[in-house]
DNA sequence: CTGAAAGCGCTAACAA
DNA sequence: TTGTTAGCGCTTTCAG
């Protein structure tokens, strides 16, 4: 391994010399600079960034944590984040958990270790050392954000949309196109996203006056083969549902695909509304309608939170909410102008 | 920051055996072993990774490089790197480049600077660093491993399917099940992957004696909106096709929408068969009919090499070829067996 | 079994 | 403008 000190003798410097000729290489007379950048070039010489980033304490390593990146969803905001960080002079890295506690732990040791700057947090699960600080009334032991998910009371900054008033949005746009008969396929009540989408059905329902009937909700985990197995028992509970609400579009593709493999249409007979906006979606048969989180603003206002954190700032722990949007497709009846 | 010295100092030993308890706990007497435990748990303390691997030289730290992660493909290759390198002890970073130079090289410097110990690449773009070694016909600088993309001469271990091959295999099974008039929508012809792709359907085609016609050949960029796009493309080029290859199947998916909302059927006017075999593709409607990858054994494939390249082992440079496998789904029109 | 001390490769005072 | 030097926090001989 070629070190600094090699550079220094090979170019008849000091090490101090080479240093600056890296950092600040106007600092350095131009003949003794090109003799260092010689020998760099002739021994290949790559700085050892393990052993700058112990003299410095500055981190330029952020890891974003995911349950699973094949989840397209995430992919928007992932991207956001990256753009803004890449800005910002950071470098990011993506951490994928698939739900396990273990495998988080791991990233989180990074950061607790000073392997890394800092965290985004995309998921459900909490790092345990997170849990633990919480537990004993302590701060949370390095720069932390939560994104889209809601966990209650945790001291940190963090961004999502209103879940609920978004879900309680699409029960209403099915009603106003007239459906009557609502049914849901919820998310895994495990998690916050889950929950709230679900109050959120329940709360619309509820204020437009009508009763939650038994055989009206089932529950997914968010894949397209959930989604297909709860709309199989949907249709199977004699609930005679005109519409429903999806927790996320994968459930909605499955729970389309199930309505017309029972020989139903969409939205004819069942109209549907999904979560998320995924471009899979788009181009589904019938195009579904759903609801838009705004991904790219999740990502940027996630960033910019991690970097206040990082940079020393007072950040204010109280959750930003962003605007959701309905996005109108083929997959629910169309509303007469006017 | 709380440092192996704090936990020396309170627990009234030598930072020799604060380390020793927390890597060799049986070499220290239980009294002093358990007054460093509860010190550590005192003051919440974390070794500083940094500090430790500018000691120890080994690395556990993994960057899987993707072009986007939003591309479902590559999750299920990530995902079985991630299980067998966690076996192996590793860590797994994921860095996305979006196609972008100086993000792949930002990447590969935490490599080439020891921040993280090797790579390995998914897409079809070379870090600057392994372009320049191969033009001094120097040694790659740092481990690395290549899946799913062929680079001609690259001097590292490397994995993939045959994709001329498969999609050779493609062209034939549409050709079995009666289609006669046979076009394409090509990947880019920038990368490998789209090159291969393209051959092996041109091979295909001489192999059964036709002629490619002008207007069966139309170029995307992978995306489901370029298919959409190539299909409309195709649809007006007076081909008059009957059977569709395409490249992967989020191009078959556009493809297919374009096919319906010209007011023709798949598989009865125009017959699609995909690559890649997405979970979404297989609840499109009609289900899509694709070559499958072995992902699973990719990745593992990949992390196995990259395992014995870091510990030090000499690895065969040789192309590793995994096979493909027909998905036959109601896409394509049905074989009648026998 | 334990402690002192020598670095790992680099940066940043400080002195020249 | 340059060189010398003292660490950054940790592991690991080497002597006790």
């Amino acid at each position: 391994m070629v070190t600094i000190r090699d550079i220094a003798e090979r170019a008849g410097v000091s090490v101090a010399t080479v240093s600056r000729t890296l950092h600040a290489p106007e600092a350095v007379r131009p003949d003794k600079r090109s003799r260092v950048q010689q020998a760099i070039a002739d021994l290949n010489y790559a700085p050892n960034a393990i052993a700058r980033q112990l003299r410095k304490r500055r981190h330029e390593t952020l890891i974003v944590i995911v349950p699973e990146i094949a989840n397209p969803f995430f992919s928007g905001i992932i991207q956001s984040i990256e753009n803004i960080a890449h800005d910002l002079g950071y470098r990011v890295l993506i951490g994928e958990t698939q739900d396990r506690q273990d495998r988080l732990d791991h990233y989180a040791d990074m950061v607790l270790s000073r392997a890394a700057g800092g965290l985004i947090l995309l998921g459900s699960l909490l790092p345990s050392a997170v849990t633990a600080s919480m537990a004993d009334q302590r701060a949370i032991p390095f720069p932390l954000v939560l994104a889209c998910e809601r966990f209650e009371g945790l001291p940190c900054p963090s961004v999502a949309i209103d879940n609920q008033a978004a879900a309680a949005l699409a029960v209403r746009h099915l009603w106003e196109t007239g459906c009557r008969r609502i049914g849901t396929i919820a998310g895994p009540q495990s998690n916050s996203l889950g929950r709230d989408r679900l109050n959120g059905y329940r709360k619309a329902l509820s204020d437009l006056g009508v009763n939650l009937e038994c055989g009206w909700m089932e529950e997914g985990d968010f894949s397209i083969e959930s989604g297909h197995a709860a709309m199989m028992r949907l249709l199977g509970s004699g609930g005679n549902l005109d519409g429903v609400f999806c927790a996320n579009d994968e459930m909605a593709i499955g729970a389309l695909q199930a309505i017309r493999s029972s020989g139903l249409t969409t939205p004819g007979d069942i109209a549907l509304i999904g979560f998320d906006d995924l471009r899979f979606g788009a181009f589904a048969t019938p195009p579904l309608t759903t609801i838009r989180q705004p991904t790219g603003e999740l990502g940027e206002t996630a960033m910019r939170m991690l970097d206040a954190l990082l940079q020393g700032g007072v950040v204010d722990h109280r959750p930003v909410l962003l605007a959701h949007e309905l996005v109108e497709r083929q997959s629910t009846k169309q509303r007469v102008d006017n």
